[in-house]
DNA sequence: TCCTAAATGCGAATGATTATCATTTACATC
DNA sequence: GATGTAAATGATAATCATTCGCATTTAGGA
């Protein structure tokens, strides 16, 4: 009915919103960020719609903070770091992962490595004043 | 009343099992496994006293595999495997986290770091077959 | 316009974790 | 040994993130 956007999908939206940011959201905050643009966004679908996207690689899923599960719509290898006091996460650029990691994880463990996680937790320059 | 035991701690029982093994249980999993030896331990405990061996760093939180929270009483960093398939979490001694790692990301980030964690998903051996 | 499969909204269900509160225990003091 | 006090615990309710079920809507082709 309306002039345009009868195509709009809200998983685009989702996807489109996880590559803008680097706040490496909690479903919750994509729901809360994405609500004024889309009234009848539900958080059902947000779930969903993520669930869809890590199965497809096409984001991941940082860690638990608090016991929240944090996403991420950048895909290239990176470090993080968590913050204890606020919970903020933040990607750590300069820190390249040593390219041999996955393979000496691999010989070591016997097993089909898929992804690597590194990430430190500590108190963040905002926290820390 | 009893005959011994009467300074006996759950609490101690608790870090006690967490150091003897290596799976990297959950609360669930250590409510189990010592109920047949405490049978009136109250899964509460568990997560209390977890959550007391965290603050004071005598255990750390592997990772949360398939939603719940995985342990580990061995305190020497180390890498760990997480199997997608399983939710095996197995310890890959052999592979050292660099030095400098902790350094660089203090540096990098210009925050206090207090914890590494490392760690690899994938298929684990017995899953492959 | 009609049809079908995919996507979604809504609300209930689930399941891990935490909070509450009464009871018990450890241990120091008398 | 009796007593007082703070810590530890058991039982269960509450919380909260996440998932499920199902009816409805949408997209896009016939």
């Amino acid at each position: 009915m309306a002039v345009s956007q009868k195509h709009f999908r809200k998983r685009d939206a989702i996807l489109q919103y996880l590559r803008s940011t680097d706040v490496h959201p909690s479903a919750e905050t994509v729901y809360e960020s994405l609500k004024p643009q889309i009234p009848d966004l539900s958080l059902a679908t947000v779930y969903r719609n993520l669930a869809l996207f890590k199965k497809e690689g096409l984001v991941s899923s940082v860690s638990t903070v608090s016991g929240v599960e944090r996403f991420d719509g950048n895909t290239k290898p990176h470090v993080h770091f968590v913050c204890s006091d606020c919970d903020a996460v933040l990607d750590l650029h300069d820190m390249p992962l040593p390219a041999s990691l996955y393979q000496d994880a691999e010989t070591c463990s016997g097993s089909k490595i898929s992804d690597c996680h590194l990430f430190f937790t500590g108190t963040c320059r905002n926290c820390i004043k």
